[in-house]
DNA sequence: AACTATTTATAAGA
DNA sequence: TTCTTATAAATAGTT
């Protein structure tokens, strides 16, 4: 978009490697703001020059916001919350903690490259999704089950009330059967299907 | 750069919003690839739709060595989970990644104290317990709804049963009812409602 | 998903 | 750096 077509592959020039970096930039950090006024999307954008410096935009608001919400009586619960689910969840928390410290221990803490800590960021982003994914795996299976015994027992009662019903009718009109009642429990199979 | 010019606001109208939204991020997504490779930066671009869907751009090779260790099959998975869990996760989630920009932003990374990474790690422990949390508190409530259901038809169930026998009974025996046959009807718009 | 009238981003120059 | 401007690119509304 400028006086020339300038092909996509890095800039010998050094400062114009600069010189658009610094525009780009920019550019694409108001980009991802419109993006995240316009469409009500949540975005964060990392960006670090060749040089080390790091420029970034993130749509919402932050963790201590968060965790003053979530306030003190909250750190026992989220204690006891850590035992329950340790079996469940902390193979890839566990992982990624021992993946913190690896990326520490021994190194000067100076000497962290902001390209370790990018990759630390994606290393916590993705362990807390795979920590989602097995733990909802399994309360989805909980209440699938639940749902399963919930629309058997509807499935039951519906049954029961329509022979209550038929019962009930043939209470009311002394003995005028227009079915035997043997032919309702053979009618029985035939009505269950119909009941979802 | 359409046909009339866009005030950067929400986009009110859904499928304006969502067709916009789709353009955009791919537009947002090729420009934070060309920056990183035009002017050797490292760029890492995460958008969450309105709708929890997660895009994501990361110069160099981690995100894919990632979701490589944690297996392909898994990679789907997180992507159908991100759209589902939305609402519940990613709050947290994104405030975790603004947690980390914040800790770097307009400090040069070689700076960063290693107080600051401790303390970094610790709030990653801890949001991924307020997600654990969240998770857990919306998906018990959930359970036990069901739970409620499932004992309420139980109950009616049970009613319904009894009913039958009696019923049964008077149609076995001719016409010897314990209850007249008015006081049935009473009771079924009783049991009745409770069928969903 | 394609089109196209416009707006926007930006490459080069000052 | 910042501004200017010619031009490339992105995209809003439309089909």
């Amino acid at each position: 978009m400028g006086r020339k077509k300038l092909e996509i592959k890095r800039i010998e020039n050094k400062s114009s490697r600069q010189i658009t970096f610094s525009k780009r930039r920019n550019g694409l950090i108001e980009k991802a703001r419109q993006l995240s006024v316009l469409c009500d999307a949540s975005v964060a954008l990392l960006v670090v020059s060749a040089s080390g410096k790091l420029y970034s935009f993130s749509s919402g608001d932050n963790l201590v916001k968060i965790l003053d919400r979530y306030g003190k009586q909250h750190a026992d619960d989220l204690k006891a919350l850590d035992i329950q689910s340790k079996a469940l969840n902390y193979g890839p928390h566990h992982e990624l903690l021992e993946l913190v410290e690896s990326k520490l221990v021994g190194s000067n803490v100076n000497n962290v490259s902001a390209d370790t800590l990018v990759q630390l960021e994606e290393h916590l982003g993705t362990a807390l999704s795979v920590t989602r994914a097995k733990k909802k795996e399994l309360m989805l299976k909980l209440v699938e089950n639940l749902k399963e015994k919930e629309k058997l027992l509807k499935e039951e009662n519906q049954v029961l009330a329509s022979q209550m019903k038929r019962n009930h009718h043939v209470g009311a009109e002394a003995e005028m059967e227009t079915s035997p009642a043997g032919q309702i429990s053979d009618n029985l199979p035939v009505t269950l299907p119909l009941l979802n």
